[in-house]
DNA sequence: CCCAGTTGGTTGAAAATCGAAACTGACTCG
DNA sequence: CGAGTCAGTTTCGATTTTCAACCAACTGGG
């Protein structure tokens, strides 16, 4: 898909297989609800053609499952497997992104968790001390699936 | 960009501005030190009049801007503004997807809790309740800035 | 002064990708 | 039987991307 020597980049090995036009949109849809083919490409406007490729593209990468929800005629919904549901964290950051900085600050729409209403802030998060990290509080270094050597840098 | 009647959405309008093959990856280069048109676009391997187009696209969306690093000749390099240094955390999220899902969980590169070196995670976190939220318990609802009405949905 | 080299582009043609619309096939409902 | 739905596939013209060549401003070396 991308033309150039692989860098070592985690980031634009996701890209390869989410970053086009369409992918993360149809992924917001599932995450949504929005499963069946007829009703992502209406919401989308994307064509049937590309929807079709994207989506067994995403089968493949195991992003995304195909699941019968009715026999006679065989009709199928696609479903985020974990993997797929794993991105929900990207999707949510770029949504505040646009929150704030496209929308103007009025979010169209908010998420919240379910328990208590609250809206949702996305925060790294330490898992060994269990508390949420401030930026100023993050290093980075190369880490075990880095071949090639390069100097630290920060985020 | 998009041919669509838009849609309400803050990750649609983020992807509008963001969300082609090269400008997250552009984006990517700035973050990382990368800020000079002979650089990225070695570095990228993408075409230079695409990255012409992207630099400019970013630059009138604010995300970037160009500024002189020398006189005779005039050069220029491209920063991130504090709109594009926002972005860190949607990077942040696509770089920890890729590493566990694409990388083998094997990161090329790690961030990390300053105080205990383990590897930070991303995650949508609920401020009241203060804990961490799974995508199964996370609802939508439309927010102050939605115009056309819609009903609820869960992610 | 002349020449090669660097940086940051522009231009144009070929190739790849996309989009809109027409068509298909399996089935249901009246 | 005829109309309608869903999930596609096919076709073809329009748009984008890629690749390569060219350009302009300047530097540093001889």
């Amino acid at each position: 898909m991308r033309p150039q020597p692989a860098i070592e980049c985690s980031i634009q090995r996701t890209l390869d297989l989410v970053g086009d036009r369409w992918t993360l949109l149809i992924l917001r849809d599932l995450f949504r609800g929005v499963r069946r083919f007829s009703r992502i490409q209406e919401d989308l406007g994307i064509a049937k053609n590309l929807l079709t490729d994207r989506l067994a593209t995403l089968v493949d990468a195991d992003i995304i499952e195909k699941v019968p929800y009715q026999e006679r005629p065989v009709r199928h919904e696609y479903r985020l497997t974990e993997k797929g549901r794993a991105l929900s964290p990207a999707l949510l950051a770029l949504m505040r992104w646009g929150d704030r900085y496209v929308s103007g600050g009025l979010a169209p729409t908010e998420l919240v968790h379910d328990e208590c209403g609250t809206r949702l802030e996305l925060q790294p998060w330490c898992t060994t001390c269990n508390v949420p990290v401030a930026p100023t509080d993050i290093s980075s270094r190369p880490g075990p699936g880095r071949h090639i050597g390069t100097e630290d840098t920060r985020v």
